[in-house]
DNA sequence: TTAAACTCTTGATATTTGTCAAGAGGATTT
DNA sequence: AAATCCTCTTGACAAATATCAAGAGTTTAA
């Protein structure tokens, strides 16, 4: 892979924010492990029953995954720039995906294979450390999701999502950020007329 | 700490099963690196607003963790023989924890601190590999907890954890089962009269 | 071993949330 | 520009779940 402008701000963002500066040949071994790629608008990253294979960095634009259940569209999470897509059960066991992902606009990606990905580790040994602590406030991020599911109404719900996450709200269907806080489109339009701000 | 015949059944035993017999030395110099600890029932190994500043194995015994809100506890997880407990945010981030644990039965535990949980993976570089996939599954168990609530009702997230789980609705309160399951007792309740078996 | 404290159940009722149906406004396509 | 599809809203109603209150068994503690 050619090492374009763009990975380097965002995947060096990301990587430097995390364990500062690497060497330029290291960071450029690194991003050779993936590969670029466009989706259009409503394309599929990955369809329901297949196994993920690999492990997208969202260049740009958003990605939505989903499950379709008794004909309902569960979606799970939505991921925006500067995150990785996948379905880690699929894509670390291996096995098939319940969920889908497709682009709610334009994306831009560079995906890597788990083979190259487990390069990574060999090329720079601090990524371990840096892959954990992901891994870790991935964890923390779902557990106060489940908390929510468990402690609060669908309106606390709402008001809690709203309040860190403003600008989503303006870039997706909103009938998407109902499902992922798991109440009806309708119940999430009238929660939102009590809530005008 | 001695070695005592439970620590290398439970702790061999988990670690065996993961990534294969170690060296005898190997194994000891990591159990010295726990500390064992007897809980009666009812008492704290966290109390809410503390720092977590340990992570403890289950030897024997059986920990609840759960958050009090507006007067109500609510159950996150109990955790059973053979696991680890903590406050993972207030462990690796070293701020105060949320949550509160408890121990529903007299307990057994090994604990071990950050400090000492560092030099695991010096003594054994294998357990990065291992740990990263512990935590991964956590991850996964998680993700499907929160699509639990978002496409299930509570009866059918009744029906899945009682498959799942059977033996624990034998061994403590089910008011405990019902909030981590996100539903009060009443509706419990009734559920489990729907479904006597 | 009695009293107190839990734990679970059940009924009556209230609240929250979902379902179904219809329509308005925007965007997209032809 | 018209037709079609999306998306969101709203109303009426239904279903799921919570709340409150009381009571029956159990367990725990004095």
């Amino acid at each position: 892979m050619i090492i374009l402008a763009p990975i380097m701000t965002e995947l060096e963002l990301y990587i430097h924010s995390s364990f500062g500066i690497l060497e330029k040949k290291e960071l450029s071994k690194i991003s050779e492990l993936f590969e670029y790629s466009k989706l259009k608008k409503g394309d599929f990253l990955l369809e329901s029953g297949q196994k993920c294979n690999k492990l997208s960095f969202i260049q740009s634009g958003l990605l939505r995954m989903f499950a379709l259940v008794d004909g309902n569209e569960i979606t799970q999470w939505i991921s925006t720039k500067g995150y990785f897509a996948t379905d880690l059960a699929s894509f670390v066991h291996e096995k098939s995906s319940r969920l889908a992902i497709h682009a709610l606009v334009d994306t831009e990606l560079y995906s890597i294979s788990k083979e190259n990905y487990d390069k990574i580790g060999e090329i720079v040994p601090q990524w371990h450390a840096l892959e954990k602590q992901f891994i870790i406030n991935c964890f923390i991020t779902l557990e106060d999701r489940v908390f929510s599911h468990l402690s609060m109404s669908a309106e606390q719900r709402y008001q809690l999502f709203f309040e860190n996450n403003k600008t989503l709200f303006n870039e997706v269907p909103l009938q998407y950020i109902a499902s992922m806080l798991g109440m009806t489109p309708e119940t999430f339009s009238r929660i939102r007329k009590n809530n005008i701000s």
